[in-house]
DNA sequence: CTCAGTGCAAAGGATTTGCATGCCG
DNA sequence: CGGCATGCAAATCCTTTGCACTGAG
């Protein structure tokens, strides 16, 4: 399953402190010859603080003294390095959130309006089941699975009620 | 729940001829005042041959023919009738395939290396499952739920093979 | 005749890259 | 000192849009 590389891993984003994200960013940077410089601790701090997944627009907000390129290729040098996460809900942007590794496994849920994400978990026995049949797939197609995703799409209470 | 109106649709890409296709294709768009085309029935069967999501680049080599900005227009219009769905996979390009109110409820599995996208299904118990719990995560959350997806992620044999 | 559809060329816009400079180790 | 990191500006490239023309009803 997802988490087989993660057997002590949190289960859910408020399990770990913001001292442990920084001390893995550190080592896993370093083990990759990177500095954890400080634009990329700022950058994993408004993260951490987001508590969601934010788009660059939300970053420029929160650090208007990140410059643009930076903060992209800082935000791919994390995500190399397995402290950052980049996800594809179908906006403009791209969004950006820790690491499952960090913050746990969770899934999304999506306001088609609005394009807010707010993380969800799904009980353990069906987020078990679900693993268990997705390797079978896997399997059966040859595909060797890494992960997997599940969105929830709709609208959120504020757009529906601004019609 | 995802099926609510689609009560009797199909429940997999075969179950449903290329004739009713283009049926509902031309109903559906009438009633938004719009034709069906030599274009759009075009771009419809590339959609039903592929069986699975393709690119705009997999659509050109296919149907050289298509503009592309005609290509575009005629997603969009296909797709703001029910009849063609975009996907965000991530890579560079949007995937297009036809709606599940034709093909039926599917998921996908997706190949990290070179970005192909197969159509999987889960058991329709477990499917099921998913459904009510996702529908009472977004009844907590206030949300409208409209639809959801389960992406699976993975590299397939040929990429595996090559290295 | 009217109005939707088409194709070409140009614009738009998120993300990436080149390059010169700054800075940590 | 050497190499990574930074910031600005310019380039990239998918996608959308403006506009004049064509075609179906």
């Amino acid at each position: 399953m997802a988490s087989a590389t993660n057997e002590s891993g949190p289960t859910n984003a408020d399990t770990v402190g913001l001292d442990v994200v920084h001390a893995e960013a550190t080592a896993r940077l370093q083990e990759a010859g990177q500095r954890y410089t400080s634009g990329r601790r700022r950058l994993v701090e408004v993260l951490a603080a987001a508590a969601r997944p934010v788009r660059l627009p939300d970053i420029e907000a929160l650090a208007p003294d990140l410059a643009r390129s930076s903060a992209y290729r800082n935000l791919e040098a994390l995500e190399r390095c397995g402290v950052v996460e980049r996800l594809n809900a179908g906006g403009d942007h791209a969004y950006f959130e820790l690491a499952e590794s960090l913050i746990g496994h969770h899934h999304h849920l999506i306001c088609e309006d609005c394009s807010e994400i707010a993380d969800i978990e799904l009980d353990s026995a069906l987020e078990h089941r679900l693993a268990g049949t997705l390797a079978a797939i896997a399997d059966v197609a040859g595909y060797v699975p890494s992960h997997h995703s599940v969105d929830l799409y709709g609208r959120c209470s504020r757009c529906v009620a601004a019609g």
